[in-house]
DNA sequence: ATAAAGGTTCCAGTTAGGGGAAGGTCAAGT
DNA sequence: ACTTGACCTTCCCCTAACTGGAACCTTTAT
């Protein structure tokens, strides 16, 4: 299989597929003409990729779930582990984007938004707080 | 003022005071030593560009702020407008953060974390769907 | 005199790819 | 046989917003 058919039902970018192949993610054959070629398993394993950066996993979080996903004898504790430090992460942004939202949701209630000059959110920003 | 002093009073780190100036955000003088010399002003609209920072303003809306900051007669339905923008952005974040952690929470929910090796968040991230 | 603490510039690296150039290959139509 | 268009290849530069480090200079304290 061809890399634009690979693009084609992973959903990934075929610019995608040869990065996770530059760094070693996956390592697809070549034929004689230098295309790659893709086996079932390759497929499998974007699929995989790409389930997992939708997600929100780092390509780092991937290599290690994939080693995992790969190892017959891994613990699911081994996984776990992984997910949770990444929901911990998430669940930190949240917040933090929460804490935008609301302090921002607060200042644009506050501005008028019209034609005069005078602007609580600029004179939010331009306090020390 | 060296760019010490305006780290401590902004809590900007040096670097991060020289890249602004890098990229036009401030322009501060030069003593005879070639050493930076930040006037109130300066420490002013760095303090500005930190709390826009912190609120998640990219540095291309930090710009525009500054700039209207600047204009006495600025329209504050501008600096509403670039804020309303800023705000949807947060928002579509979280409710994309939202639904991994929606997704992760089940799975890890799921997932019995002990020494086998049956795994529901490897067999979701091998899925398809 | 010397050493520490501060300042300077410049270069490289970070994430996870995207854009685009220059060129090789393949299948179809004329 | 030739050409066209779609597909493939590698290569290099670009992104945001800094951060780290090297090599070097200046000021301050001992």
């Amino acid at each position: 299989m061809n890399i634009g058919d690979v693009a084609t039902r992973t959903g990934l970018p075929p610019k995608t597929i040869r990065y996770y192949e530059d760094i070693g993610l996956v390592v697809p054959g070549r034929s004689d003409n230098g295309y790659r070629q893709f086996r079932e398993q390759d497929l499998h394993k974007l699929t995989f990729l790409g389930r997992a950066r939708t997600l929100g996993f780092t390509i780092e979080d991937c290599r290690t779930l994939l080693a995992l996903y790969e190892d017959e004898t891994r613990a699911s504790s081994d996984v776990k582990r992984v997910a949770k430090s990444h929901l911990a992460k998430i669940e930190a942004k949240i917040t933090d984007l929460q804490a935008m939202r609301d302090t921002l949701t607060h200042l644009v209630d506050c501005c008028a938004g019209d034609d005069r000059p005078d602007c609580p959110i600029l004179r939010d920003l331009g306090s020390s707080s």
